[in-house]
RNA sequence: GCCCAGAUAGCUCAGUUGGUAGAGCAGUGGACUGAAAAUCCACGUGUCGCUGGUUCGAUUCCGGCUCUGGGCA
């Protein structure tokens, strides 16, 4: 039996991190952060990661553990977490994986490995170039060679995928297709149980998103992204590419104004929470929390106690 | 007050040599297995400012009006 863990997740500034530090006090739990740029130092005010005040005590993990410099990857991160998450249980506490990046939370809680091949090795550099000077056609002729169903199944014009599925092959000798298939079958690391937390008015989400996107400019945004770029962060950094920092460098940078910013940030953060939710949607396992006009922490705590009692976790 | 230029999708604008219109952005939905805050896909009916006129037919041409820029007073 896979062991128990709750996994709290929802589209940004919906109150995952609240959620997650009321219900560790309350089963004697232990935060795991999934998120793919808190995991870098230095990057606190733009992520929203949680302050030592809001961590009230509760030990979290997987937060600013990374150097900017360094591209972190979903396999990297599971790499990392599982042993923490092991050990979370293994000391009879209540591991809370919390965060919104789907792809990493998949890749702790499912079985899965990735297949070979990662950002910056010889084969992804070798055809990166060849994307660049021959384009995607090529290359997707190429996979049709080699994997006819991935050619299928990705979009013609997701370069990344394609170029990825080409790597697995190169890298392995065997193709995404049947990597994915071999994969899937793994039994599941954990049980999880999930909460999903989610505004019942998009409206209502948007203008918390604005307000908390004002606050992090007010906290000192443009700052932290100065110092980042201070310590010869490279432009094209994974790290850079979070929202808010991109956009942010171009006021450094004098691209833009600190308002065009602010309101392209706002946006941005709209069309990704946008995004999480799709990702968050196809998971029929989760429990939704909807909010109405306010973020009743209270009650959700209620709800969320409900579903675990139900669920079986105590 | 006069002159000029505009007024078309939520926004910025294109267009129709007269047969009721289309891009980008936004928005909505979707995909997603080592970049995932990334990457990619699908979806376009709106009194074509109002009102008269010409016309078989006007958003398109002509007149008037309203509003918005700019200029002259």
């Amino acid at each position: 039996m896979a062991p128990k863990i709750v996994c709290v997740v929802g589209p940004t500034a919906c109150g995952k991190t609240t959620l997650g530090v009321l219900l560790a006090k309350k089963y004697g739990g232990e935060v795991v952060s999934a998120d793919s740029m808190q995991i870098y130092k230095g990057m606190a005010i733009g992520t929203a990661a949680p302050t030592r005040a809001e961590m009230d005590g509760v030990p979290h993990h997987m937060i600013a553990v990374a150097d900017p410099a360094e591209q972190w990857s979903a396999a990297r991160y599971a790499q990392e977490a599982v042993p923490i998450i092991d050990g979370i249980l293994a000391r009879g506490k209540l591991p809370i994986l919390v965060g919104g990046t789907g792809l990493w939370i998949d890749a702790v809680v499912k079985g899965h490995g990735f297949a070979a091949g990662c950002a910056g090795g010889a084969v992804r550099r070798e055809l990166e170039a060849r994307l660049a000077a021959e384009g995607l056609g090529p290359l997707l002729a190429e996979l049709r060679q080699v994997d006819p169903a991935a050619a299928e199944r990705i979009h013609p014009a997701d370069g990344k995928r394609i170029l990825r599925a080409l790597e697995v092959y190169r890298e392995t000798g065997k193709t995404i297709t049947a990597h994915n298939e071999e994969t899937k079958a793994l039994p599941p690391r954990y049980g999880p149980v999930w909460i999903g937390l989610q505004f019942a008015d998009r409206e209502d989400m948007k203008a918390l998103i604005d307000q908390r996107v004002d606050r992090m400019a007010e906290a000192g945004l443009l700052e932290e992204v100065r110092a980042l770029v201070a310590r010869g962060l490279p432009r094209k950094a994974t790290a850079l590419q979070a929202i808010g920092y991109k956009e942010f460098l171009g006021v450094l940078e004098g691209t833009s104004t600190e308002a065009e910013a602010l309101a392209e940030v706002k946006l941005r953060s709209r069309q990704y929470a946008k995004r999480q939710l799709t990702w968050l949607r196809r998971n029929p396992a989760i429990h939704w929390v909807f909010w109405e006009k306010d973020r009743d922490f209270a009650r959700a705590l209620q709800v969320s106690t409900e579903i675990l009692s139900a669920e079986g976790v105590s």
